[in-house]
DNA sequence: TATCCGTGGCT
DNA sequence: TAGCCAAGGAT
């Protein structure tokens, strides 16, 4: 797409986006800056539909960062569930904290100051940016990365590492400010949430639901008969790796009630002790989340070395903490 | 810069 | 079914 006819994609794209976009809670008034913090660290690589129960429960308990820094961060990590990524839990204790003692509580509205927080890289840092605080700046994740891949530059894919092209090319899709809007805000605002959400909804990565794309006409990829990836996708080993047992783990240390023994954390399990521990072997608790959680750490195939290094790293990452009672989540 | 870091639904 | 993929960040 040499002269892409701009002003008409800009409208095409944001009338779909009215007609079409998902009603999430962080995108409603009066929503904060908190709420679209929380957010953006929730969904870091986790689906929109697994984050939404455990916002509302978050937002509910702490409506505040205030709120969220003055309890330990082992609530935050038990709070953050099964959504993954469990530091992503410990970084936004973090961000809450740093903001608690250093902003006066509130959200910074600068993509400095947002960047300088844990837990907040280039992405995140415009996101809260943009969404939160009107503020008309470029952002790029992976939806609006491929869109563009298609939409302009023809390619199935974007690259597999963000680069410069792909930022510049960003900047200047961006809509220009206009007599009704003379600094841009509502309409870089519009846009990039615009963009993301068509990336989301209609130009997904493996099946485009092209018949339904608002820009279709326009796009560069359809009118290069939308030929294959340039390259293939790096594959997410799980199977055997060391961030199962990880998982396996923290699972335990999420669902018990305090500090659990290290050497049965690591074990190879003992024999001699099944039916005796009642937090993990007692029949008649098969159901309890504790149970299974262990019965799912010792069921891996993992060795002795393995769950060593595995619990190591946690151990480093603060997701655990050791005391003279054993292994527990973090304080 | 390449690699590591969870979890589970979808194709 | 096995792999792919998801509003990335830190090192």
């Amino acid at each position: 797409m040499a002269h892409p006819d701009l002003p008409k994609i800009h409208r095409e794209i944001t009338d779909w986006y009215l007609a079409h976009a998902r009603d999430l809670p962080w995108r409603r008034e009066p929503a904060g800056p908190w709420a679209v913090m929380v957010s953006e660290f929730m969904l870091q690589q986790t689906p929109v539909v697994r984050v939404l129960p455990v916002w509302e429960a978050w937002m509910e308990r702490w409506p505040t960062p205030a709120a969220l820094a003055a309890e330990p961060v082992a609530e935050a990590v038990k709070a953050w569930g099964r959504l993954g990524y469990p530091r992503r839990a410990l970084r936004l204790h973090a961000a809450a904290t740093v903001i608690a003692n250093e902003h006066g509580g509130r959200v910074p509205g600068t993509e400095a100051e947002l960047l300088a927080l844990p837990g907040i890289g280039t992405y995140t840092a415009a996101a809260i940016a943009c969404f939160a605080f009107k503020v008309p700046t470029v952002v790029v994740d992976t939806n609006i990365r491929r869109v563009h891949a298609r939409l302009v530059s023809g390619k199935a894919l974007p690259e597999q590492n963000q680069n410069a092209a792909e930022l510049a090319l960003a900047a200047r899709l961006l809509p220009a400010s206009g007599p009704e809007d003379p600094n841009g805000t509502a309409l870089a605002n519009g846009w990039n949430i615009a963009v993301m959400e068509l990336g989301a909804l209609v130009c997904t990565a493996r099946s485009p639901r092209c018949e339904d794309c608002p820009v279709l006409e326009s796009c560069a990829w359809i009118a290069a008969g939308r030929p294959e990836p340039h390259y293939k996708p790096k594959g997410q080993p799980w199977h055997g790796t060391d961030r199962q047992v990880r998982g396996a783990m923290m699972a335990v240390l999420r669902h018990s009630a305090g500090p659990v023994d290290r050497s049965e954390l690591l074990g190879v399990p003992d024999l001699a002790l099944e039916g005796q521990d009642p937090r993990r072997l007692n029949p008649a608790r098969e159901a309890e989340p504790v149970h299974q959680a262990w019965v799912g750490l010792h069921a891996l195939e993992a060795g002795a070395e393995q769950r060593e290094r595995a619990l190591g790293s946690l151990l480093a990452d603060g997701l655990a903490q050791q005391s003279a009672a054993g292994i527990g989540l973090p304080h």
